[in-house]
DNA sequence: ATATTTGTGGAACAAAAGTTCCGTTAATAT
DNA sequence: ATATTAACGGAACTTTTGTTCCACAAATAT
């Protein structure tokens, strides 16, 4: 048999992942990735294939991973509106917690890539679906709970939450300070009930 | 004195905006725009300095114009709430007429630098606090003229309204069809009484 | 211990990106 | 008509980008 790779699969993608996160795919060079994560060229090449294949799968790793979480809340929560309200917070936090206002790995991928690359406009739409289904489903549930009144469709109420979240990872790039956010939750919740 | 030029220059910022928009800084190159606009290379440089120069002159440009016409509308207005409403059918129209699913030049800008740059941080900031305030000012008027009820505060529901609006423009790159932006500017404007 | 086979280091390269420079051209003020 | 001055065309150049290739290294099955 050959010898075994030096370096982690999944690790090298995931830190391939935060670079294309942080500074957007046209934004990034191999060479970067290369002088970060100490691998050789071959190696990367070699494993990954072109630049191209590499971010895609990292936005697939994104999917699987922090998308998936997410899902996951959703469908097994008890709490319907109480989890909604966790996302809202974390999606806050995340904004003025130490590390950089990266926002979403999906938002910023579609806004520099869906236009121009199908690869890219499919996993996107995907994971849109995959999260409106999901937010659906425990709205549903949390208006059969009584957690949630019937007065909303809960796949126009999964849209609308949907919409501010987004919206909130935009703000996370405009300058706007904590009250920006508070304002904005505190009324995206008030139609949550 | 000197030649003049062959080129209209006010013409020349706005097709570089176009680029800019459409495929975002890091993924426009000079030759790119040289090939298109058809005036030499010497003339762009001389005109408006290295490539990050014209890149900051096309996004304030687009705060002048753009964003300068929608603040223009929420000052003006007789009518709030129909104003409103029709920035929505407008986001919603720009996404599904003809052209290109461009969404907003400033919240692609955004997305792809405000992190990195702090001019272009500088800009976007600036432009959201004049939205911000033209629609705080316009939701004013239209409740002391009765057309909205005063259950919302002003300033949390233009800070909401431009949430839903971002929203909208993320939206625009997620495959999403018709009937979700129905349901999201439905859901938005139920809150906007 | 050796053969096998894949990983690794790094040289090398073509193409593109971003910019500068300069000789030539052409408007216009006088 | 000419001098003046800025615009133009395009050659040229330095980096960076994205990728390939190959000689060498090392893990393991036998």
């Amino acid at each position: 048999m050959a010898r075994t790779k030096r370096f982690d699969e999944e690790e090298v993608l995931n830190n391939a992942m935060l670079f294309f996160w942080h500074k957007g795919y046209n934004g990034t060079s191999p060479q970067e990735i290369l002088d970060e994560l100490g691998l050789s060229r071959s190696s990367l090449y070699d494993t990954y294939g072109d630049k191209r294949s590499l971010f895609i799968s990292t936005l697939k790793r994104y999917r699987d991973t922090i998308t998936g979480e997410i899902i996951h809340m959703l469908d097994t929560t008890e709490n319907v509106p109480e989890t909604i309200k966790l996302l809202f917070q974390q999606a806050k936090n995340s904004c003025f917690s130490g590390d950089e206002k990266r926002g979403c790995f999906m938002v910023n991928s579609k806004v520099e890539l869906a236009i121009h690359d199908e690869e890219v406009a499919a996993i996107v739409k995907e994971n849109r679906e995959a999260l409106e289904n999901a937010f659906t489903g425990a709205i549903k549930r949390g208006q059969e709970k009584g957690q949630l009144s019937k007065d909303n469709q809960p796949r126009a109420l999964a849209r609308f939450i949907m919409n501010n979240l987004w919206g909130l990872t935009v703000h996370s790039k405009s300058g706007a300070d904590k009250k920006v956010f508070d304002d904005i939750i505190r009324m995206t919740l008030s139609v949550v009930k």
